[in-house]
DNA sequence: CCATTCTTGTACGTATACAAACAATTCCAC
DNA sequence: GTGGAATTGTTTGTATACGTACAAGAATGG
């Protein structure tokens, strides 16, 4: 009667909710130990994600990268200050802010792309690769 | 030359991280649409390992769920504002304050336990059998 | 008894979601 | 076609989570 928890076999360590916000959080460390002040893992998306794209519009970018409208304002307004985007209004939609990178984003960005490379590599350092292809496809699944 | 991202194979949308943050996210969603303004996923887990032990220290607690203690700090005040635990000082060592339930907090925990095993399961819905186990033996080895 | 370590508290920057407001655009019924 | 309704894009506000950095008090180990 004591420990109900216990009685019905819940440990908050093994739900999978726990480990993802664990496994995310670890990331994120290797993410800032190697980026450092530069970016982080959001900017740093969002920014490849613009080169990738060219223009944007801001709630388009949020979508491709899975943030909330209100999320991807203050992202770019942070990128903005640091001059690595600039936005310019869509000639075919006068509610749309169009989003580029600048020369000094762009350089950065190319700067990073290895270095991202490294910590996707590290974060997954545990797996063998037959464990990593698995891991991954796994997690494709559930995002 | 134009698309160096494109060019090194880089995608965003395919990393390990944004895989996890994304993967996250969905849970937390599936988790607010069960458990409604009721707790976060945070306080939940901060509940149950409450309970888990009886009495915790601050850093203790934030450590067992892998929280910063300037983050816990927040946790634990939050719930006890709604009086769902209570602290007291440590007879033992005078830092510490000790965490507990309260009749209240421990009547919510266990009407929640069985929402959040559904919630774990809903998360992990798009896996066979196999493959549940599979990805949480994997994602515990990178948590 | 002094240096180190631990616990808690405070402040700040960032990320995150949801909701509400407003503007621009699109769509549908007439 | 046109005019009102529904949708979409952006902005602002509120609440929570999270880490870093730092300060102050308390405990511990030479």
């Amino acid at each position: 009667m004591k420990n109900r928890t216990k009685d019905t076999n819940y440990a908050v360590e093994k739900q999978v909710g726990h480990l993802l916000r664990r496994a995310h959080q670890r990331h994120c460390a290797i993410f800032a130990d190697h980026i450092g002040k530069g970016l982080t893992p959001v900017q740093f998306a969002a920014l490849a994600m613009i080169e990738q794209r060219g223009e944007v519009s801001q709630n388009h970018l949020g979508r491709l990268i899975a943030m909330d409208p209100a999320t991807i304002q203050g992202v770019v307004g942070r990128l903005a200050e640091r001059d690595l985007v600039r936005s310019k209004p869509d000639p075919d939609d006068r509610r749309r802010q169009l989003w580029y990178l600048t020369k000094k984003g762009g350089k950065l960005l190319a700067e990073l792309v290895p270095v991202a490379q490294s910590i996707s590599e590290q974060t997954l350092e545990p797996l063998n690769e037959r464990e990593k292809l698995s891991f991954l496809k796994l997690l494709a699944k559930i995002s």
